[in-house]
DNA sequence: TTATTTAGTATCGATTCGATACCAAATAGG
DNA sequence: CCTATTTGGTATCGAATCGATACTAAATAA
């Protein structure tokens, strides 16, 4: 086995993933984007909930995925709340519709239950995450990965706290999506 | 680890891959669509390079992909050459320069240097096959995977012979990928 | 105060995509 | 053999994505 047999596995397994996230929106006639960016919001913390971070998660540019946030915003999907401090930002907040529906896809996906009965999903889960961690630091992206492998990421007795921002985070916050993601060197 | 995170860590996988794959198409003009098109085309068996397997392979209309065949015969990068059998067939025979493209694209991929130091390769290609056979097996959509796995594949001192078109298969040609594959039941 | 940067939106043209209609060839039923 | 029906492929239309560009407003730097 090579690992050039990983990756066309891989590939397949990505394009299958992708037919069903396509199959699935069509049932709401949302576009395959769409799904992503309501995917990626119910998954990102407070500091990444902007158009300009799901542009970057995506590798699409801010334009592009202004128009679709908008669809979004128009079925009721999400709410735009402007920030406090810096009055161009603008958070993107998923609402119950959107959560659910997004729920409803996750459940849908046959991959849960293909995984359900494999006794190696430890292993697959460990391998899989540093081989993702592998190609977050070869590509020159950000790493959009959870709080609690970030090196800004500080843990004391009295909990958590994001070293950029200075803010506490909660057990739930680090299990979240962040923009600003650094793995320790 | 559950197999919710595992989920998480492949869609996020899936989601690097579709950007580099769309950054390196971008290269040439070429939209991911096209670039997965191209691809199959380079992976898939003689049965399997018409229009209707492609946008069976991609989960698209045969209206879609033809109008994305079009621009990829227009740029030389695929010949169409009709079935001498069936004349309404037309086999899409990927050119030089076509392979040449998809070749520099996997290498392009951080995917491979990122698992060329795992020492778990074999383990995690193993189990990354059963998942993706399970899935294939539970979405209601045709395999698309290789003669080796085939029901109809047979096997004897002389070779390999497809069960269905009773014809023979050399040792490459049961790598590829054919659209009439079927697991053992 | 002014220049530059940053976040987001608006708009245009090219392309994707689904739906539908259509043509030609193969197949089925009598 | 003759007429449906099915199948593979293409063409066309409208809606949507997408990149590029330009623009506004607010934050930051000089």
């Amino acid at each position: 086995m090579s690992d050039i047999e990983v990756n066309d596995v891989l590939e397949r397994l990505c394009n299958l993933l992708r037919m069903e996230t396509r199959a699935f929106g069509q049932k709401y006639g949302l576009q395959p984007v769409q799904m992503d960016a309501l995917t990626y919001l119910t998954q990102c913390n407070r500091y990444s909930n902007t158009p300009q971070a799901v542009a970057e998660y995506l590798g699409l540019t801010k334009g592009t995925i202004s128009q679709s946030l908008k669809v979004l915003e128009q079925r009721g999907l999400l709410r735009k709340q402007p920030d406090k401090q810096d009055k161009r930002v603008v958070h993107l907040a998923p609402t119950a519709k959107g959560k659910k529906l997004i729920e409803n896809a996750i459940a849908d996906k046959s991959l849960a239950p293909a995984l359900a009965n494999s006794t190696k999903i430890t292993e697959l889960a460990s391998v899989l995450q540093s081989t993702l961690r592998k190609v977050q630091q070869m590509n020159k992206r950000k790493a959009f990965a959870a709080c609690h492998t970030c090196r800004f990421n500080e843990h004391s007795k009295k909990g958590y706290v994001c070293g950029l921002t200075h803010e506490p985070l909660s057990s739930q916050d680090i299990q979240l999506i962040c923009r600003e993601h650094e793995y320790p060197s």
